[in-house]
DNA sequence: CAGTTCACGATTGTTAACAATCTATGTCAA
DNA sequence: TTGACATAGATTGTTAACAATCGTGAACTG
């Protein structure tokens, strides 16, 4: 039928999910949970945060079963994993949607951090001594050699997980957890309400955040910290607001 | 058989879980997810945190399935949610077992409290004006009421809820969020490392904390709540732990 | 008697067909 | 032309049968 049909109609997989497929496969014998269908939840998770997945953009389960090469069960269960870290939106009969958060959620999101995060890094750099900070060394790294190739995506996605690895530093599995959930929602939040130079954090406020953690300056990593997250937030301009794309837009996008 | 016996080792399904299960069909029409197998989440939460599901319980899918008189897919969609929020334990091909913090991650879920806990209640007594504290006073009262009747279950439960309305408080849907997941697993930790006696928070501590943020002073209330967090921790013993009762002790227990 | 193997029952994982719901298109009437 | 209505297609929700895996206990062997 439509097998031999070129049409390639849509960027969302093939763009944004395929991409190194095989890499996942790798992982295969987890010791954990039921099935394997962390590899979807990894690759929207991704998708999310480079930006590439817009908020409001639909994602239907025949799209992603082909897209995956999985059965309509292990699609579900991915989308409800999402949707319970509220990265995704499910509506009954209606089907998912990339969550799209509001001028409010945003606000909680920033607040969040703000209560969070600077005891975060303060504590970081008391316990400098013993704790393990080649994570973030090489993460600087890696941002680095981004920008210097001027990968857009992977910019963006390197710079929000600067600060989940600070959580992850901490190696306390639910601050961990915590900070890639508001990680996340912040990505949402920057591609909807920032404009595009601010997508990515400033070039040297992480590097400067590290080097005082390292220094063992918890005054000081605080205030860069708190400053590095008022500037963001203050980048966002809350009321004009690019209207989501609906699915429409980004489908019909790509042709 | 040992059904006179006081130890009262419990079914889970009718004791545990059955009890009103009427009430939740009220809320039917939920504008949200999918299909309403929120209230088996809601359920399980609720028994977990009254103390009443000990840790490596195991919940069948079929008995589940009986108890709460829905399919299997509901029932495992629960479970997945459930899994997610780290309540449970899904292992492969094996079941869904109620988790079982071990010494490291009851330090971290404290470490994690230490961390979030007093900057929480020191903002909440800073913009104490504009905050509705009626949650918090209501509560006190609720918990007053359990411990004159002596609810064992109820203040058990009213104890660890206490803290997940202080984050309510804030009117912030991922600081509370936050603290409900902190919360619960430390319910599911003091059953497995504490004594009977301090399965519930000291009488007024929550009371005195409440206090000190109506009267605005939040030094003294997040000084209270670290001491109180503090009297939580001392009085687990993290080396003698209580074996934890697999599922036959749990299910034959009932007959 | 101890240890191993095999087979059975019970439980979980998967699939595919079916049912229910929504969206879009086209028709008809005002 | 516009609006409502009805029908058809597509998408999601549900169910039940089937497959795979695990735990247990009996039988067998050394």
């Amino acid at each position: 039928m439509q097998s031999a049909n070129v049409v390639k109609p849509i960027s969302f997989e093939s763009d944004l999910l395929f991409s190194n497929l095989q890499q996942s496969r790798i992982g295969k014998t987890h010791p954990k949970a039921g099935s394997d269908e962390s590899f979807i939840v990894e690759r929207i998770y991704k998708a999310v945060m480079e930006q590439r997945l817009a908020p409001n953009t639909k994602l239907s389960e025949a799209r992603l079963c082909e897209t995956f090469g999985v059965g309509r069960m292990r699609v579900r269960r991915a989308l409800l994993l999402l949707s319970s870290q509220g990265l995704i939106e499910l509506q009954s009969n209606r089907g998912a949607y990339v969550a799209c958060p509001d001028k409010s959620e945003a606000n909680d999101v920033f607040a969040a951090r703000m209560l969070i995060e600077p005891p975060l890094v303060r504590q970081l750099a008391q316990s400098s001594g013993d704790i393990d900070l080649t994570v973030l060394i090489d993460h600087i790294a890696l941002e680095d050699a981004a920008r210097k190739q001027n990968e857009r995506t992977e910019i963006i996605r390197l710079s929000g997980e600067f600060h989940t690895k600070l959580a992850q530093a901490t190696g306390n599995k639910f601050i961990y957890r915590m900070m890639r959930e508001l990680v996340t929602r912040t990505s949402l939040i920057v591609g909807l309400f920032g404009s595009s130079e601010n997508a990515s954090c400033p070039d040297d406020e992480h590097s400067n955040i590290l080097k005082a953690i390292q220094s063992k300056n918890p005054e000081m990593a605080e205030k860069l910290l708190v400053s590095h997250l008022n500037h963001i937030q203050s980048g966002l301009d809350m009321d004009s607001r690019q209207e989501p794309q609906d699915d429409l837009a980004a489908i019909l996008g790509s042709d």
